[in-house]
DNA sequence: CGGATAATCTCGCTCATCAAGATACTCTCT
DNA sequence: AGAGAGTATCTTGATGAGCGAGATTATCCG
């Protein structure tokens, strides 16, 4: 999943850039995917967790620590997984739970050494990598380079929420889908 | 999750847009993968399956039609995990199965009209906006943004190929290439 | 206080995935 | 031609992530 650019054969120089960029965009993070998960799976971890203890860590350090609620939010899950996703990350030590002291319903999430740790070895290589690629640029090229990225992300971001909006209401096209949905 | 840039507080313009666009990359990723999920799920699908549907259609668009085994390696799933998502996907009719007429032992994946109506229905819409995007920018800056990804998805792959051989087992007959379209 | 609202947690269930082993077919060598 | 080794796929049983409905705990307000 995630990306496109399968068919789309045109034949200008023009198209075909866009075409390639298109795979790379879709490989690269097909690619980012799987690295996830053979880190986690490496540490003992599923994607999930993995991309949980990145989202405590980076809420805490911008900050504000975010609860469980938020976090169920960001990653898509129900408040079910949400605290067996808690649980599992508080049980081996990379998070932990904390009532907020102003509003005692909420509870906040931050991280612990382990998990800040675990985070340094997941980022770390991978920064060395970007680094060395991005070493081969110049700062204008960055500079084109940075509108795009911001420009994708954005447009990607808005898609995700109308693909997601699109639950719940009227499917059209084949088959009715026996299972529901999911 | 996958991606980083989330410390890195370097203060000189350079390393802040580096920051950026690691972060954008980062996000870009992490949407992508929602998206494929929750378009999967609208579809009655999982996020896996609407991958082995892509793979199976690219591999038959470039005239190779996959292999469960080769399946399983594309997306790093068990031999039985790969029956049983084959077994999905043909039973509601996205692919189908057909012995190799060479060597009996294989079975080829082709897709089905359901499966290349429904890739095409995930692929339209984010090519529009991808489209949308890219036309803001000239030929010179595409070629820039170009090199850029195939140098970051390059990297992010060979990133990938070390985390999972840093497990159990590196991949049979090396394993150039999955997602390999082209 | 009592009711309404909100955040989190509990529980029973489903289903994707794994690991190991069974089965089916092919290839090589004599 | 047949035995044995190799390869591809499928079967089975177990595990655990995730869902969804309802229970629990806490806050706020009249």
């Amino acid at each position: 999943m995630t990306g496109h650019g399968m068919y789309r054969r045109r034949n200008d120089p023009r198209g075909r850039m866009v075409a390639e960029i298109t795979n790379d965009l879709r490989r690269y993070s097909f690619d980012a995917q799987h690295v996830g998960h053979a880190f986690a799976g490496l540490h003992g971890l599923n994607a999930t967790d993995l991309q949980a203890l990145i989202a405590v860590m980076e809420a805490e350090l911008v900050g504000e620590p975010i609860t469980p609620g938020r976090l169920g939010e960001v990653l898509n899950l129900s408040s079910g997984s949400v605290t067996a996703l808690v649980d599992r990350l508080e049980r081996v030590g990379h998070i932990r739970r904390d009532r907020d002291t102003v509003d005692r319903r909420k509870v906040l999430l931050h991280y612990a050494d382990r998990g800040a740790t675990l985070a340094q070895s997941f980022f770390g290589p991978l920064g060395r990598r970007t680094d060395e690629v991005m070493a081969r640029f110049t700062d204008d090229e960055l500079a084109v380079v940075h509108r795009f990225m911001s420009e994708m992300m954005r447009s990607m971001r808005a898609h995700r929420d109308e693909v997601r909006a699109a639950r719940g209401e009227p499917r059209r096209g084949a088959a009715p889908d026996p299972t529901g949905d999911r």
